[in-house]
DNA sequence: AGAGGCATTATTATCGATAATTTTATTTTT
DNA sequence: AAAAATAAAATTATCGATAATAATGCCTCT
């Protein structure tokens, strides 16, 4: 009588494929803030009609990266400092509830599990520079986690905010990862550390608390490639106005 | 050029119409959990094409009531005692943000109101043993934190957390009411108290606490009703059991 | 010249029909 | 009789076309 509600194995429909290409171009900048995306301009790209198209709008809205407006369309979200915050504090909310739940939930050999990656996560931080293999380490560790939580929803909320945080400081990447090189790595990772260290003691308040923290490091990092990248824009566009109206 | 992007004033297009009495449907439990929608039977009742149903159950689904898995339709979703909890430690979380962002956020004129309708809240709590009504003046004060915290995202997911939570108690909700009356009241109360208090002093942390607090008073009314919602109902399943096997 | 109204254009929302897929029922085989 | 294969039915996904709405440009009037 009632149908398989269980997990979807099937070959994604057009729609689902194009809301992640949508997704990527929004995140990577190749469409710009506020842009409008009309139906049809994607419906050809993808030489599909525009039912997918609609639908993919609908989901990449859902994310947050879309504003879909009845009988206007579909606008990307604009640069906002103030939304900046809130991202942040959200994503320190969520961490801290999915490692929260992870105390509860995490099996003994998922500890052990969590354990050996924190010991690759180290011996990373202590081989390299390079705050991209960094910060891929690390994510793995936080993802981990967050899935071993076994908090759909939570996690859901926590890429949602996570892909919103990516946005964000894509534009100011490349002070982002100079800031975030130097010293900020080395906190993350005694971070790191207490954090799981109280995820397998299983004390929730201690892991919310080394949670918020450790995202706390990325948001000043973030903050400080944000005032970089002000002082560094400053002079150009003082310039530029003079010239306009000389 | 660039359009209007600002907010809607529209009046609002069929597949919003019918995904909010979809989400009244679920909510009020005239579909049951699990239960398999049809899009022709919605698009029958509501007199309209598929299509906008179609938008309608994207939207149901983005909010967690609705499941729509590729080629197979929208479910509605199961009741989970496990996703209970979840469920309430995220919204210890979210409105935790809410506040904390009040405090930085909030005007002094905003503070006066919201001490203002502490008072009213207080008078409320004293006046009646309604539960209704308690609940009611305390929700007021609970959005109105979140709306003057300037954060639309927090809201969103505040407001969808509650809407999950609203579901998975109205199974119970006759207990719940009888079990929230009486204690959980004043309690509450009190913690109200606390949580304007540190709003209006601007401390960010102390009202986190306080919001947490405050919604594990709700979580802990829920769980016992729980309790006794079992309690209740262990017995004539196991005579009907006995009957069945007679 | 500027403001306001009107027609035009462009775009989204909805519809009805067809294609793709899954589920259910039937038949066949062992 | 049970299991597998097959056919039938039901359902969702996609398409192309039409209706409804909003934005744009033109024209008139002052």
């Amino acid at each position: 009588m009632a149908r398989n509600t269980g997990d979807d194995d099937s070959a994604p429909t057009q729609d689902r494929v194009i809301a992640r290409l949508l997704i990527d171009d929004i995140v990577a900048w190749r469409i710009p803030p506020g842009a409008w995306i009309r139906e049809r301009e994607i419906a050809a790209r993808f030489a599909v009609s525009h039912a997918p198209v609609r639908e993919a709008f609908r989901q990449v809205a859902n994310i947050g990266l879309l504003k879909v407006v009845p009988w206007r369309g579909a606008f990307v979200i604009d640069l906002d400092q103030h939304a900046a915050d809130e991202v942040y504090e959200l994503w320190k909310a969520l961490f801290g509830v999915a490692c929260r739940l992870a105390c509860a939930e995490m099996s003994d050999r998922d500890g052990r599990e969590l354990m050996h990656r924190l010991v690759e996560y180290k011996d990373v931080t202590l081989r390299t520079e390079n705050t991209f293999e960094h910060l891929n380490v690390s994510n793995r560790i936080g993802r981990f986690i967050a899935k071993r939580s076994n908090a759909p929803l939570a996690l859901e909320l926590l890429d949602r905010v996570a892909l919103l945080a990516r946005w964000q400081h894509n534009v100011y990447t490349n002070s982002y990862i100079e800031t975030h090189g130097n010293e900020a790595a080395r906190r993350s990772a005694a971070l790191y550390e207490t954090l799981c260290r109280h995820i397998v003691a299983r004390d929730g308040d201690a892991a919310d608390a080394a949670a918020r923290a450790l995202i706390g490091v990325t948001q000043e990092s973030f903050e400080q490639a944000l005032e970089e990248y002000k002082a560094r824009h400053a002079k150009p566009r003082a310039s530029r106005r003079r010239a306009k109206s000389a």
